[in-house]
DNA sequence: CACTTTTTTTAGACATGTCTAAATTTTAAT
DNA sequence: ATTAAAATTTAGACATGTCTAAAAAAAGTG
């Protein structure tokens, strides 16, 4: 069996290891998670103990087989769970993520199934992030982050990649949701803040909230 | 706060307390739960510095109102929860039981709000048993457990007060669901079993099965 | 290459919830 | 009313997951 805990780190291990090809380190962990480097520690002795991670003291961690596929499945869970409470129950997207996070510990495969049935199989969830397949495959989106579009260049926001209340209530505020089309008017080499515009109105946005902005290029 | 073992706590407090007036002893909750006597007086010390519980040591144990409304909102959740389980993921209503043990502990009173509503506001759960109020009132069902009936009397089954594959299993396999129409044909004295008759075919049921039976008498 | 800084691990402690075995209290019985 | 039996509590232990402080290893710098 394993535990919540183990659970969590396993999800912070996954979602480090998508930001870059090198392994994660022990501080970046403890940082994701919001605990010590001693903790961290004493956790990767036991996830190495039942096979869910490789690791070598000091030299950092990638997930073996079966713990990506056991991470990728919580992210599945997250996001369905994700999608009902916005689709059915009526959540704002920007309130669903604390709800979830305890939701998709819930241990059954078969309520995640059924689950998915009943919400008609989404492919995305209200974020616009895709949602994983029950063998432990994450859809590729096909997207690019705001920051890294050139300038005049003009997309759809197809999903963000933080799921945080304050995040989410100031996309809101700047009337971006998913869907709505942003054309890049200009970029700040200073601190890589973007001009850009949003139904004819001009906004200026940070590099921070640019990177969490996935965006399908549209002609 | 409080702990998912607190949590099973009240509840298998608040389940003995409905079953007499009596304060509930340390060796029942024990083994409502599946635990030690060591583990409850533990325990117990815990859910009285919480003022959760009234508590003397050696003279056993009440709820508290704080408690005692705890205890029902837990009960609520579990019964909402088996209800969108059967009504809407087609689970059969003798697999929803562990499923909802673990979502009944799901932190989040909007939650609970919304999804009594998706469900538009149910009275009975997938067992007959009532849904508690918000308010953390149990609606009285008005029934009857099938063993106290006399002879000839005719009832319908409305709730089943055991949440147990085995027995929700056996039931289907006697044609007994809620709703079903039984008539005691006879009482057996001698281990207060009954032979009772179901769609015109007879069947003989331990007394074991026949408390665990809710029925509404019908003329 | 030596030395400093940063990162990571270990050692030892604590809280929670559990257990067994022993001690205590209550209850039942003669 | 005394004693035996049953119920309950305490004492001491263990596992999990956390922490701080100290030690060890790796990385960066002149």
């Amino acid at each position: 069996m394993i535990t919540l805990s183990e659970e969590n780190y396993l999800k912070a291990i996954l979602s480090l290891s998508l930001l870059s090809l090198e392994k994660v380190s022990t501080n970046s962990i403890a940082s994701e998670i919001g605990t010590t480097a001693a903790s961290v520690s004493d956790m990767l002795k036991k996830l190495l103990e039942k096979k869910l991670i490789n690791y070598e003291k000091y030299k950092g961690v990638s997930l073996t087989n079966k713990g990506r596929v056991l991470a990728t499945t919580i992210i599945r869970k997250h996001r369905l769970w994700e999608t009902f409470l916005v689709d059915c129950l009526n959540f704002d997207w920007s309130e669903v993520h604390i709800v979830a996070e305890q939701l998709e510990h819930i241990q059954s495969e078969k309520l995640i199934d059924k689950l998915d049935k009943f919400l008609e199989y989404p492919e995305f969830d209200p974020h616009g992030e895709p949602i994983p397949t029950k063998e432990g495959i994450i859809p590729n989106s096909n997207t690019v982050p705001l920051n890294k579009l050139n300038t005049f260049t003009k997309g759809l926001v197809m999903g963000v990649t933080l799921d945080e209340k304050k995040f989410l209530d100031y996309l809101t505020k700047l009337n971006i949701s998913i869907g709505t089309k942003i054309t890049i008017e200009e970029k700040i080499d200073f601190d890589n803040s973007l001009n850009i515009k949003i139904n004819d109105t001009f906004h200026h946005v940070s590099s921070n909230v640019a990177k969490h902005l996935l965006i399908k290029i549209i002609k």
